[in-house]
DNA sequence: ACTTTGACCTGTGCGC
DNA sequence: TGCGCACAGGTCAAAG
């Protein structure tokens, strides 16, 4: 379910009320998701103060004041919660037996008083680890650059993807080349990049190693399908506090992403939505407007 | 070294 | 209304 600005959103949510809460107690509900919990969890964090909530790519990172650092992936249906924000009295959530809230965190904090904090994951793709040091992690180690950041830019991509001749599609899956990216952001960025998703990889980069315009096109694209987003997972925060919600998924409108048969909403373009599988994952794109990445751009001459 | 395929799980929606 | 099947936003391990 969550691509970067999913979980970029939880963290939004979860960052104020987490931020300065101490976590009184911990409650595990089964040993493990699609990992086991770490053994040294529980005793690690009760007592423990959160001194910051971050991210990096899809993973949530909440680190401690001690030190230590916890590291939260949602998988597909991971999703956090609170309960009981704003009660007076402190009062424990006591899950469904059966269920799938799989961990919860007792918080008290200075300003929002006592509360809990619900990991659920019906799938349990999720996981959760811990580390003394966030530099220990063997799941951070090896991303490519976060897609908003400076490091993220046509020329970086072309070194990445020269010679390559996997498809762009599943060069922007890998985690190593560009960190956050997942099936419905790629597909909706070579959308708008009007590139199809089947092109090699390296059919983006020019003979002498530089980006041709269609790979600072996609670019752009990434950076805007992404920002967007978030800025639509912000306006959820406000119905998450009003409504004690849950953070992890925010309905959000797709240019391709499951609009297969239906019209291209590209200005003037004909084409219909179509479907294909690639590496075992659905693609939507529009056949007529998306091109293969010799095509020049309208602009350039 | 590279790429593709299966596996991990449960829930949902569709066609019959 | 029920049943079976295809499919789901991610990642890792194994197989090609």
């Amino acid at each position: 379910m969550p691509e970067l600005p999913e979980v970029e959103t939880v963290r939004r949510g979860l960052a104020p009320y987490l931020t300065g809460a101490r976590i009184a107690a911990v409650t595990l509900n089964r040993a493990d998701l699609r990992f086991a919990f770490p053994p040294e969890l529980k005793k690690r964090l009760e007592g423990e103060t959160v001194a910051a909530v971050g991210r990096r790519a899809k993973y949530l990172l909440f680190s401690l004041a001690g030190g230590g650092m916890v590291l939260s992936h949602l998988g597909m249906t991971g999703s956090y919660r609170f309960t009981h924000l704003g009660f007076a009295e402190p009062t424990r959530y006591h899950p469904v037996p059966g269920g799938h809230d799989h961990m919860i965190w007792s918080l008290v904090h200075p300003e929002h008083g006592a509360f809990d904090l619900v990991y659920a994951d019906p799938r349990r793709f999720g996981f959760v680890d811990y580390y003394e040091d966030a530099a220990q992690s063997p799941y951070l180690a090896g991303l490519g650059p976060e897609p908003l950041s400076n490091a993220f830019d046509a020329p970086y991509l072309a070194t990445r993807v020269a010679g390559r001749k996997a498809p762009v599609k599943t060069a922007l899956l890998d985690q190593r080349i560009v960190a956050g990216l997942g099936n419905i952001y790629v597909c909706e960025a070579l959308y708008r990049a009007h590139i199809l998703p089947t092109v090699a990889a390296g059919d983006l980069v020019a003979p002498d190693g530089r980006p041709k315009p269609a790979l600072e096109d996609l670019v752009a694209a990434i950076r805007a399908v992404l920002v967007e987003a978030i800025a639509a997972g912000g306006s959820t925060l406000r119905d998450f506090r009003a409504a004690d919600g849950e953070l992890g998924y925010f309905q959000h409108s797709f240019s391709v992403y499951d609009r297969e048969g239906e019209p291209c909403l590209t200005p003037g373009c004909a084409g219909t939505v179509a479907r294909l599988v690639q590496s075992g994952r659905s693609t939507f794109y529009c056949p007529v407007c998306q091109k293969p990445a010799a095509h020049k751009r309208p602009d350039s001459s």
